[in-house]
DNA sequence: TTGATTACGTGATGTAGATCACATTCGTTA
DNA sequence: TAACGAATGTGATCTACATCACGTAATCAA
């Protein structure tokens, strides 16, 4: 499907816009494309864009001075990813957005956010929608994180992302665990059939 | 100050809102007051209601199975607090939220919250600012989890809760930390001057 | 094809924090 | 004021995971 009716679709789930309103909210968007590997937010940067995934797999993730990467997000098709707490309060970013494989998004201002926010009632209510499931989902893993351990955070990331289990390096899935490559490699084999 | 007072500056930061249209969001709320030590909502429970804290302390909170504590908030003046996933999607309650100390809250139901949201546009912005910051105040939670031992964090939470250092008992403390009363215990007292 | 880089596996050892056990202090209520 | 339960401190031991070290397999670019 194009970028146009997967942004449609999408957004149709949630509200319901006239095909002028969303041609409308569409015109503010811009596809760009990227291949693996490259970067598309990283810290220290201004941040004024967030990203609907079309197609391909990004990463949000946090470095630290020890140089070890926290991943926040994959963000798949349909997902939504850039550094929002530098896009909302207008500060550098703090965390890095890359691309995990080829990818082609739709990227949106900050400005042109809240500018159709205030223009169109219902797409307001579109991204007010969308931050709740964001805000419930991190929870949840806050939960998760203080409450399993890692073989039972990793069962659960591959029912909440299943495309990544042969798709993505294993020393990624370990930074979205918040373990070492090592571990992860140990806990897998563990209960690997012989 | 008054809960109604309260609210509105609270809102008002944020979003302009005339006289009227405050009286007319406001009449949404309901004042309740607890005791020390009541339940609000517990795991089971329907849940349709969020909390608007104007004074006292309340805390949500998840139990496992083994009766583990895993504190996901401290609310307090001006915090809101539910259960937002039992909330948006009209399941029931996984967590819990009950009384710190005596509390004044006002309810809001989720249908109200709704409604108000469509019928001012400028209701629905509010509540859109709000989820933004709690999500991004979670994601950092996350990061710090994965990226801080226990004495960063136990120091993160005092700049970010100065209030409880001296009002909320240290289980609490190591239950909003992830840590069992023991490990808190002892880096507590192995800094302190002696 | 080859050399280099990246991914992955696995042993040895160190460590933060969990758990268990018990003592002490504090607060609440009878 | 006594007494009971809740909150806290602290030692001993256990364990999941980190870290270091090294080897092999897969991928990629020239």
């Amino acid at each position: 499907m194009d970028a146009k009716n997967l942004l449609k679709e999408h957004v149709s789930k949630i509200v319901t816009l006239t095909d002028e309103q969303f041609e409308y909210f569409f015109s503010h968007f811009k596809t760009e494309t990227y291949k693996k590997g490259q970067t598309i937010i990283s810290e220290g940067q201004q941040v004024d864009k967030e990203y609907f995934v079309v197609s391909g797999c990004l990463k949000s993730f946090y470095v630290n001075d020890e140089v070890k990467m926290y991943i926040l997000q994959f963000a798949m098709s349909t997902w939504w990813a850039s550094d929002y707490a530098a896009l909302y309060n207008k500060t550098k970013a703090t965390i890095n957005v890359d691309c995990i494989s080829d990818v082609e998004i739709l990227s949106l201002s900050n400005n042109d956010r809240e500018k159709i926010c205030k223009e169109i009632h219902e797409v307001e209510h579109f991204f007010r929608w969308r931050t709740n499931r964001g805000f419930v989902a991190s929870q949840k893993r806050l939960l998760s994180f203080m409450n399993n351990d890692t073989k039972t955070r990793y069962e659960e990331l591959l029912v909440l992302y299943p495309a990544l289990y042969n798709t993505v390096p294993k020393h990624l899935i370990a930074a979205y665990l918040g373990v070492s490559r090592e571990t992860l490699s140990r806990l897998y084999n563990a209960s690997k059939p012989h």
